[in-house]
RNA sequence: GGGGCCGUAGCUCAGUUGGGAGAGCGCCGCGUUUGCAACGCGGAGGUUGCCGGUUCGAUCCCGGUCGGCUCCA
């Protein structure tokens, strides 16, 4: 922390605002608290103008992977500005929850140097579809602002679209009028109403799509009203408050631009692909829409606090009781001061903040800011992560926990104890937040503490990259210092026990002075060792500050997570710097990377998965015929064409498609489900006569129902009557989706109540279902499930379904929904054994706790019966706290239990065999238990079998080393008996049986021993495999049907290979093979003779090769025949040597 | 989507021109010591995540895969 604190004091209250109160209408002075305003806005266009108040979409959009977070109040309603689903009300008002982080409004590294940036805030707004325009949106947001809450109407300046020629975009008079008009009746001057470009008054959703002209309301905040002229021109004293947006086009390619984006797609390279495309964008016409509509977005927080007099959003009751919150944990009182930054960009003012300014003010911010985000955000179901927006909430959260571990010496988990407090100021209007703030709470302890371990991991890391930075510096310094007067610097890993040399670093000699300085991983010992860099000894060590490499520092950010803020703090507080210009040029360098590869991305994703941007309005595929047909007639209503890059897809009523091309095909009704609640979608074709199309994917977006997928054959056009026909596989994922309900069921029914489904996946091979659970079930567990599963199938139940009003489906007693899910106001509800008219009549029958009522939109088999079987394949945690289970019905969890069986059967048997076989059948054994699909029932009790197994086999093992030791150490007196002696030195050269290399080796040392002065020389002749296999047909359980081999593996009986026979040889070591063994003592070392060079020279004799050290070399060859000569050759060697 | 790092004994981790898998702590046994986070001796404990390739030979090099950490988008 910077000794001597430059701030500037940011007044709790502008006295301009003093004035603007003082000035507000009828003399009366607004204090509307946060809720108040809030449900002033909501009440004004409820109860005054007709409008229906609509919750919040969560902040995390469940259903929109393009979108990160919630980040405007429009994103709810999307589907209705694109046409492609109805909406309910036409007058809507709203309050959205919105995150701004990642993506592309990124305001998170600006939060808490100001007083406005925000990650998490409310977004006002109302809304038309298709109702009122201009002209009431004007006049009641005119209305709202002067009149309920009474702002100077004076410092109110409103802007409109002026129109941009180079696009051919008219100017918005219409608005401008309405705008004179409305200020002209109350006397406020038209110099008030200003015309704004395109980047400020014209809104787009896309490259196509709905489009129109906005409108700004801003306020001036100048005691003398100057700033009217300083619109959008990034000036803090005039700001925007509330934008209306007017939808009226709907852009689209013109005939022309269709054909350059054909010719872009067709293009051979990719720079002319690219100018077409720039020249396609050009030729785009805006269309009048038929249905105009507006929709508005007004900051709440930042109205709140001109509303209290503030322009500081942290001065008002929206963040106060958090700072306050914040203050009585830090024990630091908050003083609002904003630090001062020097230097023009952006990143010259990131790093100024070390030098000047009050970061513990800064440091509350942030974290108000922050925990309001993740408080949200977790409630709403996101957890922080490793990648998407998991990982931005981990950044969110690190962020905060840094400022507040840096700044407010906040070294424990204090994150998760704001939760309340946040809780308590905003659970009135966002009650979700009541439901469970525990566990907001556990999340954010446990990534706080895993934080911590990061930074643990990354100090040491930073000590490292310290370490090196001293001693460049130092050993520089010393090199100018004359020799009586340098120091030595031990910097190492682990103790420093003092007895190492320490040396001067210039002369290599010893040195008069020693500082030490250790990093690594000695526990405790280490803390005591960082205290001990001071600046005062680092300047003694080295003349100019040691430099931490930009590589180091990047290193220690990229690979350890270690902020780089922090990096440099430490440096500072210890006297070093940071090459700062380096790590920018490698962080750079790294952007530059992701950036090159995501250009790629998008086109195709833009491509792929937004062709909502092409859809043709107001469309709609009936689809119920998904319950009940495998088959239907329909009628072709248009295609849609899906560029594979570059391009833009694009809808089309009349097609054709021919053959080869892939498409979506759009019906008037379908029986293909679309991917929906973990059901995969279905595939199939499309026929009609001759021409057929397949169905890979079936996707749903609003109201319509596409099939994509490839013509196989002749050619579609729009109109066409058609069969649908889906894959049979369909019935597969039918039992398994049916399953998972059941299975759902009786996880509650063992486990407790606290089961609650954490997600999904249902496909024709299995059911994955995730569900929340603190730990690993047991094998009773997984059985007692199994069983109550399967009690189900055998008692043959009917499946129900039907759709009802969502209130009274909510009532009954033991229906299974998912938390952070939204449904609709009619819902399907899924019962196996009990009719659902029967369960709304009766919602509060106890006995409907035994009965699986889910809400569920997949299809189901009719009759649990037709499961047939049921099997958990496996139990695993996916995340802390979430358990998966994987289960299988039908024939495939047959199929398992039959595997499962058979493969006891063989343990047993090797279990009772000969003990020779032991080790192999056990190696074939345990490559099927990782391979094979079983049930986790049998998989244990085969872990079981198998470990009794491994203790055989390594007795086994140990009796046969023991033997072979014996072995050994007579064949080494035998050796030294027979020995040639040359002076002192032992002369040893023999063929030796075919024993593990251990063996051999000790054989060896054995000798090296004995004699003190010996040369060793073993050769063994590696017995080639027993090539007669054990024989498959002697497994049980094996089809000696010959079978097709792709499908072998996966049944366990087969999987098992033949044993190659007992054997203690090398692994690897196959048919005829040799090996070569050299050793000597250090003595004959010294006279030259090296082992290595010993094999190295006759290796080649037996076609091979080899090396070593000089103490003991080995060498293999494959022509076994001639070891003698080559033993003989290396017995001359060693002799000539001598 | 694209990078970086890690995976070795129960735990924390060492282990480089590729050549017999180690330390500390913990555990078991014996001894010394009347007491302690004590000392000495001995021992058990390993599929070096998994699969494949290169090689006479792979913990080490290469490719893939799984898991963990981390950065960028």
């Amino acid at each position: 922390m910077p000794r001597h604190l430059h701030f500037r004091r940011l007044p709790r209250r502008m006295p301009c605002l003093d004035i603007l109160r003082s000035l507000a209408q009828k003399g009366r002075i607004v204090t509307r608290t946060a809720a108040q305003v809030r449900q002033d806005f909501i009440d004004f266009f409820c109860q005054k103008h007709g409008h229906t108040f609509v919750p919040s979409s969560p902040v995390v959009p469940h259903d929109d992977p393009t979108l990160l977070f919630a980040n405007a109040g429009m994103n709810q309603f999307k589907p209705y500005f694109l046409g492609t689903e109805t909406p309910k009300h036409r007058r809507v008002v709203n309050t959205q929850k919105c995150i701004r982080a990642g993506g592309k409004h990124n305001d998170l590294d600006d939060v808490g140097h100001d007083t406005y940036h925000h990650t998490f805030f409310e977004m006002l707004g109302n809304w038309s579809f298709g109702d009122y325009f201009k002209k009431e949106a004007i006049a009641w947001a005119w209305e709202l602002l002067t009149k309920v809450w009474g702002l100077d109407k004076t410092r109110l300046h409103a802007t409109y679209f002026g129109g941009d020629a180079a696009e051919g975009l008219e100017p918005d008079l219409e608005a401008r009028d309405l705008w004179t008009e409305t200020l002209r009746r109350d006397g406020v001057d038209a110099s008030h109403v200003h015309p704004g470009d395109k980047k400020d008054n014209f809104w787009e959703m896309g490259e196509t799509g709905p489009c129109g002209p906005c409108s700004e309301i801003h306020i001036d905040l100048t005691p003398d009203k100057s700033a009217g002229q300083l619109i959008n021109a990034g000036d803090a004293r005039i700001i925007e408050i509330w934008n209306l947006v007017f939808i009226q086009f709907n852009r689209d390619f013109t005939q022309r631009g269709k054909e350059l984006l054909k010719k872009s797609k067709d293009a051979s390279t990719k720079r002319e692909s690219a100018g077409l495309y720039l020249e396609a964008l050009n030729q785009r016409e805006l269309l009048a829409l038929p249905a105009k509509h507006v929709d508005t977005g007004m900051g709440f927080e930042r109205v709140t606090a001109i509303l209290q007099g503030h322009n500081n959003n942290y001065a008002t009751d929206v963040f106060v009781p958090i700072i306050q919150a914040i203050e009585s944990i830090s024990g630091h009182v908050y003083g609002g001061r904003i630090v001062t930054r020097v230097g023009s960009s952006e990143r010259e003012n990131r790093y100024a903040r070390f030098s000047e300014g009050d970061m513990r003010d800064e440091a509350c911010r942030v974290i108000a800011d922050h925990v309001r985000t993740l408080t949200f955000a977790v409630t709403d179901g996101a957890v922080p992560d490793k990648d998407g927006r998991g990982y931005v909430l981990r950044r969110i959260l690190r962020r905060a926990v840094r400022f507040g571990w840096q700044y407010l010496d906040m070294h424990e988990p204090f994150l998760c104890r704001l939760v309340d407090t946040v809780v308590q100021t905003m659970g009135e209007p966002f009650p979700e937040l009541k439901k469970n703030p525990q566990h907001v709470k556990d999340i954010l302890r446990e990534e706080e503490e895993s934080f911590e371990q990061t930074i643990e991991r990354g100090l040491r890391q930073w000590w490292h990259g310290a370490a090196q930075a001293l001693m460049r510096a130092h050993t520089s310094t010393q090199r100018d210092r004359p020799p009586d007067q340098r120091t030595a610097l031990v910097v190492g890993t682990g103790f420093w026990e003092g007895t190492e040399a320490e040396l001067d670093p210039v002369s290599g000699q010893p040195a008069e002075k020693c500082h030490i300085a250790i990093h690594g991983s000695a526990g405790d010992q280490r803390r005591l060792r960082l205290v001990d860099l001071t600046p005062e000894l680092v300047r003694e060590l080295a003349a100019e500050p040691p430099v931490i490499s930009g590589e180091d520092a990047f290193k220690l950010h990229d690979t350890y997570g270690f902020p780089i803020d922090l990096t440099q703090v430490m440096a500072h507080e210890r006297g070093l710097t940071v090459d700062i210009g380096e790590y920018e040029r490698l962080m750079e360098e790294a952007r530059e990377r992701a950036r090159g590869t995501r250009a790629r991305f998008t086109a195709t994703a833009e491509a792929l998965f937004n062709p909502e941007y092409v859809l043709r309005p107001g469309g709609r595929t009936e689809d119920s015929y998904k319950y009940e047909a495998d088959e239907l007639e329909a009628r072709i209503e248009g295609f849609l064409k899906v560029a594979e890059e570059d391009g833009a897809s694009g809808f089309s009523s009349g097609g054709p498609i021919r053959t080869g091309e892939s498409a979506g095909i759009i019906t008037d009704r379908t029986c293909f489900y679309s991917e929906q609640g973990g059901q995969v979608a279905d595939r199939g074709v499309v026929v009609e006569g001759s021409a057929q199309f397949l169905v890979d994917d079936t996707r749903r977006f609003g109201d319509v129902v596409v099939l994509f997928g490839t013509v196989l054959q002749g050619e579609f056009r729009g109109g066409d009557r058609v069969r649908l026909r889906v894959d049979p596989r369909r019935r597969a994922t039918m039992k398994n989706h049916t399953a998972t309900h059941v299975l759902n069921w009786a996880l509650r029914e063992v486990l407790g109540d606290h089961v609650q489904q954490k997600g999904s996946l249902v496909d024709p091979e299995k059911t994955r279902f995730d569900f929340s659970h603190p730990k690993a079930l047991t094998p009773e567990e997984i059985e007692r499930v199994e069983q109550l599963v399967n009690d189900k199938i055998k008692a043959r139940l009917p499946v129900h379904a039907e759709e009802v009003d969502q209130q009274q489906a909510l009532k009954i007693a033991g229906l299974r929904a998912v938390f952070g899910e939204r449904y609709p106001d009619r819902v399907r509800v899924l019962s196996v054994g009990a009719p659902v008219a029967e369960l709304i009549k009766n919602p509060d029958n106890p006995r409907w706790r035994d009965v699986s009522i889910e809400f569920c939109g997949g299809t189901h088999v009719r009759n649990t019966g037709d499961i047939e079987h049921f099997v958990i394949a496996s139990e695993e945690a996916v995340a802390k706290g979430v358990r998966r289970i994987v289960g299988l019905t039908g024939d495939a969890a047959k199929t398992a239990a039959a595997a499962g069986e058979a493969l006891l059967k063989q343990a047993e048997a090797l279990r009772k065999g000969p003990p020779d076989a032991v080790p192999d059948g056990l190696a074939a054994l345990q490559t099927t238990l990782t391979t094979a699909t079983l049930s986790a029932r049998h998989r244990t009790k085969l872990r079981g079998a198998i470990e009794q197994l491994q203790k055989l086999a390594k007795e086994q093992h140990k009796s046969d080393a023991a033997g072979a030791a014996d072995v050994m150490r007579q064949k080494v007196t035998e050796l030294l008996a027979h020995a040639e002696k040359k002076g002192d030195t032992t002369i040893v050269v023999a063929e030796m049986p075919d024993v593990p290399l251990d063996q051999l080796k000790t054989a060896a040392d054995m000798l090296k021993q004995k004699c003190g002065s010996a040369a060793v020389l073993f050769g063994v002749r590696v017995a080639p495999e027993t090539g007669a296999p054990a024989g498959p047909e002697s497994e049980p359980g094996a089809q000696a049907t010959g079978s097709r081999p792709a499908s072998e593996r996966e049944t366990p009986a087969s999987a098992a290979r033949p044993s190659p026979g007992p054997s203690l040889e090398e692994r690897g070591v196959g048919a005829g093979k040799a090996i070569l063994l050299a050793a000597m003592t250090p003595d004959l070392i010294k006279k030259g003779l090296k082992a290595g060079d010993l094999v190295k020279v006759i290796a080649p004799l037996i076609n091979g090769g080899g090396g070593g050290p000089p103490t003991m070399a080995q060498a293999g060859g494959k022509n076994p025949e001639r070891l003698a000569e080559a033993l003989d050759a290396g017995r001359k060697w060693i002799v000539e040597r001598l």
